[in-house]
DNA sequence: GGGGCTTGTCATAGT
DNA sequence: TCACTATGACAAGCC
């Protein structure tokens, strides 16, 4: 435990706690920043302890920021409300804290956020941190704020640097210096001070080399880590760890590190009971809008360490993370080449640590390899986690709710699942179940029951936990229609059986949750229908075999995805049999046009025709009474005909005889036919 | 209550 | 052999 004042110009300081525990042969590697504000006025100051003070009704811890390491501890920008690394840092934050009127601010980290954070460059803030253990370590007793530090030798009375005016006057002094400056402690001379501060800052900057060097080595890891892809074994997991003890130890014995001892530390935490970590709580700071948590879930600090062990509900009691609402294929390449910022703390990411780095525990799990997995257990801890299919058969059965997976009806584990630290949204894992169980009960409409026969491909713990879902949910269709536009409370719209109907149909399909979202949510398979369906099958099987799921699960997602992809089918084979129809229709209408067009142009041939059958007949007529015999008579056009030769001449011959001459022909055509 | 339409699902053949 | 697609057929639900 390191008592650091980095920037404590107004007097508040950092406690920074490193925490080796080993329980239930998992090593736990928890680092804890508490900050400590500045002394409060005179009324308070007595009250103030060296671990903080009385019970305050808020306690508030800052989240250590996602992407700035140490150096975006600072104040929140006042419109995003993120930590904005442009303003002063310090009296921003102190600002912050002080409007919240919290005594202190626990922050909890792993290692790697010490190391990242130096590792980033923001050295001086580690500086300012370092210099300020360095100065605890020196015995100098200026490394906390003087309102909650013993002089050392002193008689045990708690004197502040308020307790005189010169105290006051520095206080104020310092608190418009710069941010890392040491802050010069009450009872000494100038020059005193001056010496301490060098040797501080000389102590400062060697922990400071030494914290580049951890950050240098732990980066050297990273990078063999990545080259070694994801085959990172057990056994480095231990010799990271062992390392990072080791080389604590060794800082430790070598008076370089002001580590406290557990012992101290628990004793100090327990001398403290009302500002105990099981007093710290997250939920506190979602009181106070505006600060940094906010955008944080609400967790409590015990449980967030408790969950540094609990590795099954970081991966399974939670799956509504990030992970699995990115894309599968973008997801599974990172998972791939995710590596690991310090192997020896990934297990022990506490949930605040992992919300912190806006990583989930899943992302951070299913970097993992199987060896990892296997170490800790976690076939036992994904069962205890409560996916053991009779539970979920016991659910179905349980009679007031249905499908309702009401978790805070179930065992302990079960209700974990509750844990403010889960996101909403993912199937299976989202807490408002309520509102599925009703939709189980009430959707349930029609007869259809799928045959035994259908059921025979599962095996017994799948029909037995999914008669009673069969039951109950294959036969709700939910269609995504909008919510009728009247008013559904309306008493002409309640009055009718069928109205009632609709109003729970809108009231299920609001929800958005298809029968197989539904199956899906009941059996806790951790990924969403859509990934299941749109993941690419060799994705997808890598997906079954590095999470552990039961045969249950694995089977409806097999059958999730069979459905999903057939159901797509369907709606492309009935679009293209739409637009085939469609086609064929516009076919028609153009045959029709080209028919329709066809006769006009027929009608108008035949018309052309008629008038040069009637112009031609005209012309005969015009001609045949211009001709005269040899007696000077007219010609008879019925008589004879005109007939054109060859040559071009024309001939005035009988009829008769243009029929005989055509018998003659015909008979001699024929003849030469038979010939 | 029946018919038409939409949608999901299954079975099956084909790729 | 497996995964996927295409498609007919059926059932359920809504209008």
């Amino acid at each position: 435990m390191k008592l650091l004042k980095p920037w404590g110009a107004a007097g508040g300081g950092f406690l920074h706690l490193t925490i080796l525990l080993s329980l239930a042969g998992l090593r736990v590697d928890l680092d804890l920043d508490l900050y400590l504000l500045p002394p409060p006025p005179a009324v308070f100051r007595d009250e103030l302890l060296p671990l903080g003070g009385p019970a305050h009704p808020a306690h508030a811890i800052t989240p250590f920021p996602a992407s700035g390491g140490w150096g975006r501890a600072g104040p929140l920008h006042p419109k995003t409300r993120e930590l904005d690394p442009a303003a002063p840092l310090e009296g921003h934050l102190l600002r912050e804290v002080r409007a919240l009127g919290v005594p202190f601010i626990p922050r909890t980290r792993v290692d790697a956020w010490l190391v990242h954070g130096v590792a980033d460059g923001d050295t001086d803030r580690s500086h300012g941190l370092l210099s300020a253990a360095a100065s605890s370590a020196a015995g100098t007793g200026a490394g906390v704020d003087g309102s909650s530090q013993e002089e050392p030798g002193g008689d045990g009375e708690r004197r502040t640097v308020r307790d005189s005016p010169l105290a006051a006057e520095e206080e104020e002094k310092a608190a418009a210096e710069p941010v890392a400056q040491v802050p010069v402690a009450s009872g000494r001379t100038s020059q005193e001070n001056e010496v301490l501060r060098e040797k501080c800052e000389s102590v400062a900057r060697s922990s400071c080399k030494d914290n580049e060097e951890t950050a240098s080595a732990h980066e050297q890891s990273l990078q063999q880590h990545n080259n070694e892809n994801k085959n990172t074994t057990a056994d480095r997991l231990d010799q990271e760890v062992a390392k990072t003890t080791e080389s604590r130890n060794e800082r430790h014995l070598n008076g370089t590190d002001t580590s406290f001892s557990l012992e101290d530390l628990l004793q100090l935490l327990s001398s403290q009971s009302e500002y105990s970590l099981e007093g710290i709580s997250l939920e506190d700071t979602s009181s106070f809008p505006g600060t940094i948590s906010e955008s944080m879930n609400v967790v409590n600090f015990s449980q967030a360490v408790s969950h540094d062990v609990n590795l099954h509900e970081a991966m399974l009691l939670c799956p509504n993370n990030t992970f699995f609402r990115r894309d599968p294929q973008e997801a599974f390449l990172q998972l791939n080449a995710q590596a690991l910022p310090d192997t020896n703390l990934t297990v022990f990411h506490s949930p605040v640590d992992i919300q912190m780095c806006n990583l989930t525990s899943q992302d951070l799990l299913y970097g993992l390899d199987a060896n990892t997995f296997d170490e800790i257990n976690l076939m036992s801890l994904a069962v205890e986690g409560g996916f053991d299919p009779m539970q979920v058969s016991e659910l179905f059965e349980e009679p007031d709710s249905g499908l309702m997976l009401n978790l805070s009806h179930s065992n302990t584990s079960i209700t974990k699942h509750h844990s403010p630290l889960c996101n909403e949204g993912a199937i299976g894992y989202t807490s408002d179940l309520d509102n599925v169980s009703q939709h189980h009960l009430e959707g349930a409409v029609g007869g259809y029951c799928p045959q035994p026969s259908k059921l025979g491909h599962m095996d017994h713990r799948y029909q037995s936990a999914f008669q009673e879902l069969f039951h109950q949910v294959y036969h709700n269709h939910t269609y995504h229609l909008k919510p009728p536009i009247s008013d559904p409370t309306s008493e002409s719209f309640s009055k009718s059986g069928k109205s009632q109907k609709m109003i729970r149909y809108f009231s299920d399909t609001s929800r958005n949750l298809s029968r197989d979202e539904q199956r899906a949510k009941a059996l806790h398979i951790p990924f969403s229908v859509e990934e299941i369906v749109r993941m690419p099958v060799d994705s997808f099987n890598s997906m079954l075999s590095r999470h552990y799921l039961t045969d249950l699960q694995v089977s409806m997602m097999r059958d999730i995805r069979r459905r999903g992809k057939n159901k797509v089918a369907a709606q492309n084979c009935r679009r293209r049999k739409l637009d085939r129809i469609l086609n064929l229709e516009d076919d028609v209408c153009n045959l029709q046009a080209r028919k329709e067009t066809l006769k006009r142009e027929q009608a108008q041939c035949n018309k052309a025709i008629n008038t040069m059958k009637q112009k031609l007949h005209d012309l005969y007529h015009d001609v045949f009474s211009k001709l005269r015999d040899d007696q000077g008579r007219p010609i008879n056009p019925n008589q004879y005909i005109l007939q054109c030769s060859h040559d071009g001449t024309v001939l005035i011959v009988p009829k008769e005889l243009v029929a005989t001459g055509q018998k003659t022909e015909t008979q001699k055509i024929k003849r030469k036919n038979r010939s």
